[in-house]
DNA sequence: AACAAGACCTGCATGC
DNA sequence: TGCATGCAGGTCTTGT
């Protein structure tokens, strides 16, 4: 389920209530989720204490004192939520941490599209899940430049191109339809086919949506910690997004003419946006 | 190499 | 009510 916004939303509730904390206990209740747990993962983090997290793409990174780091990646259905004392798990809860500080946290994931794995903190940039990334979106290596520099000669439409990783890091089903739509561009437009203007409100785009629901990750959380512990999960407007038949913020247009924004399939995912503003 | 489609897994909304 | 279908915010693997 989440993309960029709500991992970073994630990563800095856990940062609130984690950072310089010890586990005490881990019950581990399933062997794998994506792919096989590590071995001994409750042996090897009990007693550790947590220096740092950060995020990477769409991962957490949990570096603790041993010198290593607990590699979390949520997938679709992954939830973290922090509570106080002894937790009663429920289904799909599939590892609970304690902490010295009264804290505990679960990882529920229904799905088990979710992976968690131990690394050398060194061997970080070599994982097979983080070899190979994108750039981040909020940093300075986003530019027109480097789109038009990696989109030049695709034939693959411009959805299909941003939700590469391997391209830009962090943008998923939701934030690519809302992204396209601030640039007014069409999603089906082969992704090579972009102008230096184009490719430059695209980056402006993709950093204002991705910003926006951050901020509104922050600000309608208190802490970016719900009261029910619930970590990542906010409610944010979307322009396009799971809007069919809707008008888009921009169009005064008659519905009933128009049809609104409309919904298309690209590669067995759905795709939002308004033939209007998108060309 | 680039690209599309299928696979993984469960839950939920919808329609008959 | 039960059952079938399709869809869900990700990413890895397979096949062309």
């Amino acid at each position: 389920m989440p993309e960029l916004p709500e991992v970073e939303t994630v990563c800095r509730g856990l940062e609130q209530k984690l950072r310089g904390a010890r586990f005490t206990k881990i019950i581990q209740r399933r062997q794998d989720l994506r792919f096989p747990l590590p071995k001994n993962l409750p042996q090897t983090l009990t007693g550790c204490r947590i220096l740092t997290l950060t995020r990477r793409a769409k991962y957490i990174v949990m570096a603790v004192d041993n010198g290593q780091a607990l590699l979390l990646h949520l997938g679709m259905s992954g939830r973290l939520v922090l509570g106080l004392g002894e937790v009663v798990p429920e289904k799909h809860d599939h590892l609970i941490f304690y902490f010295d500080n009264g804290v505990s946290l679960r990882f529920h994931d229904p799905r088990r599209f979710g992976m968690l794995d131990l690394v050398k903190e060194g061997d970080l940039v070599h994982h097979k899940c983080l070899k190979g990334l994108g750039i981040e979106p909020l940093g300075k290596e986003l530019t027109s430049a480097y789109l038009l520099r990696m989109l030049a000669g695709r034939k693959t439409s411009l959805k299909a191109a941003l939700l590469d990783q391997r391209l830009i890091v962090g943008l998923g089903n939701i934030y690519v339809s809302e992204a396209l739509y601030h640039a007014g561009l069409h999603p089906e437009r082969a992704a090579g086919s972009l102008s230096k203007a184009e490719a430059q409100r695209l980056v402006v785009a993709i950093r204002k949506v991705l910003n926006a629901a951050i901020e509104a990750g922050g600000s309608s959380l208190r802490d970016y910690v719900q009261s029910n512990g619930e970590l990542g999960y906010f409610q944010h407007h979307f322009a396009v997004y799971d809007r069919e038949g809707q008008a888009c913020p921009a169009c005064d247009c008659n519905l009933k003419k128009t049809g609104g924004i409309r919904r298309i399939m690209q590669s067995g995912r759905s795709t939002f946006f308004c033939p209007r503003k998108q060309n």
